[in-house]
DNA sequence: ACACCTTATGCACAAAGGTGCATATGCGTC
DNA sequence: GACGCATATGCACCTTTGTGCATAAGGTGT
């Protein structure tokens, strides 16, 4: 029902449609909450059927007809009482660290390159994070509604960091091993034959 | 696929049943992948159908027979050729930020308290994973075969710290009104020439 | 005596999430 | 004129994850 509540979050803001809310997870929310546009259109129905939001057909020209949804009271309500409930801290997921647990079966050159492509993604995410918090809040302060984005943003900042540094690490440790690992890979070669 | 490729990474290290499997994703690869036995069981079903591992009955008095599963070749390899893949980087999918994001629209004291036993929790897992640390390896290094595991954990004290400054920011963020916080600045200041 | 925890496995169903495909049109570009 | 892109919506299928329940024996606590 996670999906369901970011979508009634977003609408707080402002009515949207479904093609805007797909948008919108691509940037603000979708930093830290992906969601494709066949899953927004099917959360959407179900809010619908709930009662949850209200949906306005706009009639357009050129382009199909949209639906612009609009959060009801009964939709906030529910918002407010999900919000209402204690959090469960997320686990972390991320498929480098099973591979990083596993190192001794896999490649490390692979691996390698991997950590280092996502070491630009990280730098990458860290530096737009940074420029949005410079230019949405300039001064580090926000009005109380805008508050919770610019923790969020904050948020983002922190963890790109530690991931950032943690990726200059690994690769540190996985080259300085190097001889080590020169042994593991003929152990390996020699098992299956190949290389 | 990726709970199978986590299971069969933690077989990597010896063969195990599916009770043994359910208490590692309890605790060491369970820091960032969780998974409850059902997953585990229904996911080594799958895995045995695919021949990536191979079961072996143990006959047991007192207590159910149980099932020792070993990682076969064409496991190993469909571990490898998994990990060769680039990975993609996880989207934090936490609840508490949605909350944030919709912060005019929630319940702020309910938020906070939320927000102190998060900064609880991240405390303690951070002392944990310290803890684990200094223990397993006492001297900061590691054989290769044990690096991907130091360096796990290195990511997850890297992580629950910046959770856990970022809950303490949040908070008093959240108690001061929108009134920022030379303090926070200073305290990271401190913090980080300190590291 | 009774409740609860640990060991050990698993089914059935429901909810959530992901991938591919389908439709319809105008606008710019190669 | 063909091609991709932005706008705008949605179905169908499949995988993944979560929740509740069932079985079975022995040990530990109150």
């Amino acid at each position: 029902m996670a999906l369901g509540d970011a979508i009634l979050a977003c609408l707080t803001e402002r009515p949207m449609t479904g093609y805007e809310l797909a948008k919108t997870f691509d940037t603000s929310i979708g930093f830290f909450w992906k969601a494709d546009h066949q899953q927004i259109y099917r959360e959407l129905s179900k809010l619908r059927d709930r009662g949850h939001v209200q949906a306005r057909e706009v009639v357009q020209t050129g382009k199909p007809n949209k639906l612009v949804y609009t959060l009801t009271p009964e939709g906030r309500a529910a918002l407010k009482h999900w919000a209402a409930r204690p959090s469960r801290p997320a686990s972390i997921k991320d498929d480098l660290l099973v591979r990083m647990f596993a190192l001794e079966a896999v490649d490390i050159d692979a691996l390698r390159a991997d950590i280092m492509a996502r070491l630009e993604h990280h730098r990458d995410r860290q530096s737009r994070y940074e420029r949005i918090l410079a230019k949405r809040f300039p001064d580090g302060t926000a009005p109380h509604a805008d508050l919770g984005k610019l923790l969020n943003l904050r948020l983002g900042v922190r963890h790109e960091r530690a991931v950032v540094e943690w990726c200059e690490e690994a690769l540190e440790m996985l080259s300085s091993g190097a001889e080590v690992s020169n042994v593991t890979r003929i152990g390996e070669a020699a098992r299956e034959g190949k290389i």
